[in-house]
DNA sequence: GTCTATATAGGGATAGAC
DNA sequence: GTCTATCCCTATATAGAC
């Protein structure tokens, strides 16, 4: 977007405007939209509170833009592999792998998507316009044909991928209900996600046997 | 709490206590907690902002008999059925059948609890200071002995728990999502839920079969 | 491009009449 | 118990110097 420049800044290293960006991305993602702070996203990215009008116009304008960010990182790895050539099986696998890798690595993701699609539903509308549905054609061919050999049973795709990701999904999303209602705490959760780890994918195309 | 007056105020029916809280639930669930304004509340419930602070000393406190209230409204429900003596076949069926049957009536809920969870966990930890935990007991017994006797294969209660209400709690906790990315817009969510009222029991149980 | 200082509004909370 | 009027702080946003 803006040159980077050569010269060093008191605070942390890399252009201003990234890191406004990443210290937004961090509060928005702890405090939600409505309770995150202009003030606390500058101190976090070492500047002043101007600045952040300067580069974002507003608060809005910055929201979305962390929230396009979340929704990218996010939506093309499981379109990829759902989209591609890998058998079903396959698929479900490496969606498992890759879904619970990320999520671990950025736990405050699904809880802030869900939470902004739920209160600024309208965002989502105007984000997906067009475009960035998940393609669901090709997958839907390998379902058909299972069903057809009695691999498997008859189902649609979006069933089967909203098994998948509420599976996936979920456990992160509701982390501090879990911790507390299952004694999860600490460490305690990434064993309960490794043991997922373990057994999701196979549990799932059981569930689809005839 | 307050003695229900006879006299009919000029809003709505009922108490103001339970008007305000009735509004405040609503407002709440729709916006988030810090997007919820009080006078919308009060414009809701048909009172005065400053009624919210006669009964509510403040809105903080308001939030708190909210969550509550939601809380109370889903755990109760399936603690009920998982703690209960019904075989794990039945209980699977029930939980589905309560879960799909309460949420299609407060889709708002889900997404509310989540968001609220995630972005003030102190509430969590207070309000489940001790008790509030799911009875597990019983069901780890039943899924024992289901592995024992080579019925099912062995799991944990936290994990059989956790993947039945996944696939319950999700699909509504991010409805918003589903409605632009696989087109479910209007009465499109209600055919896909009672599409998963039909096999989502059986998918859980197959996929536990060794 | 980055800062300090300030304008402006919005919203939670209270005082006090009825 | 319920209202009107108001206080006061907080947070977004802008003006303007450097």
């Amino acid at each position: 977007m803006v040159d980077k420049q050569e010269i060093v800044e008191g605070e942390a290293d890399g252009a201003a405007e990234e890191r406004i960006l990443a210290a937004a991305h961090a509060v928005f993602l702890k405090r939600g939209t409505y309770g995150a702070r202009m003030q606390e996203i500058a101190d976090e990215a070492g500047v002043n509170k101007a600045l952040l009008h300067y580069y974002f116009r507003s608060k809005e304008r910055l929201a979305e833009a962390v929230f396009q960010h979340a929704i990218g990182q996010i939506m093309p790895r499981v379109f990829g592999i759902v989209g591609s050539d890998l058998a079903l099986e396959a698929k479900v696998h490496a969606v498992v792998e890759a879904e619970l890798e990320f999520f671990s690595a950025h736990p405050y993701l699904p809880g802030y998507v869900l939470a902004e699609a739920n209160f600024n539903p309208e965002r989502i509308q105007k984000m997906f316009a067009r475009g960035g549905a998940p393609p669901l054609g090709k997958l839907q061919e390998q379902l058909d044909e299972a069903a057809a050999t009695s691999t498997m049973r008859p189902m649609r795709a979006q069933q089967f991928l909203v098994n998948l990701v509420s599976l996936l999904v979920f456990p992160f999303a509701a982390r501090p209900l879990l911790d507390v209602l299952l004694g999860t705490g600490g460490d305690g959760f990434r064993d309960f996600i490794e043991e997922r780890r373990g057994y999701l994918a196979e549990f799932v195309l059981r569930g689809m046997r005839p």
